[in-house]
RNA sequence: GGGCAGUUACCCAAGUGGCCAAAGGGGGCUGACUGUAAAUCAGCUGGCGCACGCCUUCGGAGGUUCGAAUCCUUCACUGCCCA
């Protein structure tokens, strides 16, 4: 184990950027750390993960943490890495993101610790009784235009056609003012955030020396990229969630599995709490039989353990094991059942079913699997639809209850990966 | 308040009366190869019947015309300049 927290950060490759004098800080004393966490949806995304690892990561080496759920810097909005305005969220709608993900960020800390117990707050607390006349007294007067244009999150948009809004301009002020709440009220040292979030925290830091004399620090995460270029996070269906209801554990688990070569050692580090010898041992697996994915196979079962429990891990790779194996015929209904538990369904009813049977172009159509008709037809015309496994070769293809496995299941597949569970009742 | 420019499909972006469901690029999807990878190659990418057909779409509404994304009026929004 790395000698202090910063050395421990630096090897896994997770600072970008800092303040001088951050490496000494974490090395020498314990200190108070916080990190916002935006509010503008009911759950994080794995891109949170990020920051809110590296807080439990300081918290194991003595520190202290701080989670700050953004219910009042939502209410204005970040324009930091974002290329357009964003529509304003309702305040009843941000109430009820905050407290989502203020239970997830509990999730990753510890609050029972003697020592260095984390703290969860939300910034509503203290930014929504502000007053606007004493705020733009006491805190806009610290700072100029001409600073605050000279951000980047600020200069990209004033570039841009669609410019940004006085709203969304004054954002900087807030978050600085959090911090300065913070200092005063805990004695918070250190800000973190993403590399996106360098202006913001400078901004404050700054504040904090104009209107305490005091000296604060911030610490940056990179970006997480990925080899192919593309962004990281995503998949065919949007952002990779932690709410198990908005990206299932079985999904979770995929997500993670089918990570790059080039990547998955750069994100054990970033996202696992293994050691450094465990992550080289995985490293060398890679290099001689990069076809066993030891080391994608260890990022899948560690992330997906952590976050949703070693039973939904289980299942997620008892699922994997029988879909990638092929072998669908054979499962009885209660297997069906529970692998498929993750997997999107859909119920119809068995009439349609018999006699001469149903097209199967109706019946992607109908179980919600495709958006229409056309798109089911050529999906079937290129050979990407399965039906229990068998390639549709044609969209006349009719489907009848023989087809039905245990007399009332349809597994229907798109492509390589994406599986759809049919229910036929009645 | 005045002047100018702009608003095209998921995104960027061509198109300035019929040959436009709308070029091109990106993204996405599928197939081949493979390791549920990468790279590469190929196809697809508004809806309905799928065949040459029909329907809906080019900021909103209305109009001119045999015919409009393309012309006119008006409204909305965005940007730039002036006040």
């Amino acid at each position: 184990m790395p000698a202090n927290a910063f050395e421990e950060l630096q090897w896994r490759g997770l600072v970008f950027d800092c303040i001088e004098g951050v490496q000494n800080l974490l090395a020498t004393q314990t200190v108070t750390v916080y990190n916002g966490f935006d509010v503008t949806a009911d759950s994080l995304h794995i891109g949170h993960l990020v920051p809110l690892l590296a807080l439990a990561r300081l918290q194991r080496y003595g520190h202290h943490p701080i989670a700050v759920a953004g219910g009042g810097t939502t209410m204005i909005g970040d324009p930091s890495g974002k290329s357009s305005e964003r529509p304003l969220l309702s305040r009843q709608q941000i109430e009820e993101n905050a407290e989502a993900i203020k239970g997830q960020l509990a999730r990753f800390l510890d609050f029972d610790s003697k020592t260095n117990p984390a703290r969860l707050v939300n910034n509503a607390d203290w930014l929504l009784p502000l007053n606007l006349i004493d705020f733009l007294r006491d805190i806009g007067k610290h700072f100029t235009v001409n600073y605050m244009i000279a951000k980047d999150s600020v200069r990209a948009r004033l570039e841009r056609e669609e410019g940004i809004s006085f709203t969304e301009f004054s954002y900087m002020l807030l978050q600085s003012y959090d911090f300065l709440h913070l200092y005063r009220t805990y004695g918070c040292l250190l800000q973190t955030g993403g590399s996106d979030q360098w202006g913001n925290i400078t901004a404050g830091v700054e504040l904090i020396r104009r209107v305490t004399g005091g000296t604060a620090y911030g610490l940056v995460y990179p970006l997480i990229t990925k080899a192919d270029g593309s962004k990281f996070g995503k998949t065919e269906s949007g952002a990779v969630w932690l709410d198990p209801r908005r990206t299932s554990p079985y999904r979770f688990y995929q997500f993670w599995l089918n990570t790059d070569d080039r990547d998955v050692i750069h994100y054990l580090k970033v996202f696992t709490f293994l050691t450094q010898p465990e992550i080289e041992e995985l490293q060398h697996a890679l290099e001689e039989k990069p076809e066993q994915r030891d080391a994608q196979r260890t990022l899948a079962r560690v992330m997906t353990g952590m976050l949703h429990g070693e039973t939904a891990l289980a299942r997620a790779e008892q699922a994997a094991q029988v879909l990638f194996g092929g072998a669908v015929e054979g499962l009885s209904a209660a297997e069906i059942e529970d692998i498929f538990a993750d997997v999107p369904s859909a119920r119809l009813n068995k009439d349609q079913f018999s006699g001469t049977g149903l097209n199967i172009v109706d019946l992607l159509v109908g179980s919600g699997m495709m958006k229409s008709r056309g798109e089911a037809r050529r999906a079937i015309g290129e050979g990407g639809i399965y039906l229990n496994n068998h390639r549709v070769a044609e969209s006349e293809r009719l489907v009848t209850v023989n087809d039905l496995l245990e007399g009332r299941f349809l597994i229907l597949r798109r492509g390589k990966k994406t599986y759809f569970l049919v229910e036929v009742v009645g």
